[in-house]
DNA sequence: GTACTCATGATACTCGGTCTCAGTTGCAAC
DNA sequence: GTTGCAACTGAGACCGAGTATCATGAGTAC
């Protein structure tokens, strides 16, 4: 797995591409996220720039969304969090302890779930893969749990 | 339709067999919930019963999740649908049209899995998969779009 | 029948997120 | 440098899903 890090410039070159407007609060926005490379919510960078209304924050971050450069992670419960995407098709796995949200790239999964026609009917048109871990340093840590344990029926 | 479906007898038994009591808007829930054998959201159920509180239907959902009877299947976006749960582990097909859930078991996907460990840095707790489709009715009525189209990064 | 526990409905509240709107800002054209 | 205009902003109202609280009611054990 890796750790790839994108800075707030990767932001700012993309959404300037995308022929929207680089303004101060999204500037702030972008910088901001740029230092939650494992993860963040909304919640997170408002406290980061609390002058930032509310509002933009949460439509920078759907603009974010919109050009395919922010995840967003549903967690099974308590606020969605949102990952600067890598890029590409991938899945996330999330720290159950301390919430980091990590990508991986796993090609068997894929060739697998093309398999998975036969047993699901219907058309697929996508799917979605969590896998939930406690991350190295929790695991050293032996920390308690910061996000509620993971039921997987 | 039917007011008795499988389902609610199952509820009835395996709620009371935990123990709890088997009052009348319970098993109005039981028997609404039977109705929905491919899911169904909190609202759907208080429109089939507007008299019995909020509080109660989410009391009774919440009750049902605890105990293993129904899953919470948190989709991309909107409303978390609930489908009775068919017991053991097993993973869910949402339709992205018309909402319906269907489980589905997959060993090789847990197989495949298994495998990730060497991929995912940390002790795997847990994995979620969902697979979005168009499902065989939708498809035939080339039916409109219910749920929203779902993006897979 | 009584006492106790559990469940209920009403309602207020929280939380994440969206919508609206008036004011502000960025930026291209001149 | 200024102008005009669309994009953007912040404030705050609003929405929907879900939870907390509390007085009351129904079931159950004795």
């Amino acid at each position: 797995m890796s750790t790839w890090a994108p800075g707030s410039l990767f932001l700012e070159e993309r959404v300037g591409q995308a022929g929207h407007r680089l303004t101060g609060p999204r500037l702030a926005l972008f910088r901001a996220i740029a230092r939650y490379p494992e993860g963040f919510t909304a919640e997170e960078l408002r406290d980061q720039h609390p002058s930032i209304g509310r509002a933009t924050v949460y439509r920078t971050i759907r603009l974010l969304v919109d050009l395919g450069l922010v995840c967003k992670i549903a967690l099974p419960e308590g606020a969605p969090r949102y990952v600067v995407a890598g890029g590409g098709h991938h899945h996330h796995a999330v720290c159950i302890e301390c919430g980091a949200v990590k990508e991986f790239r796993y090609s068997t999964v894929e060739s697998v779930l093309g398999e998975l026609r036969a047993d699901v009917m219907g058309q697929i048109v996508g799917h979605r893969i969590e896998v939930y871990v406690r991350c190295g340093s929790c695991v050293d840590q032996g920390g308690r749990t910061g996000l509620a344990p993971v039921s997987t029926p």
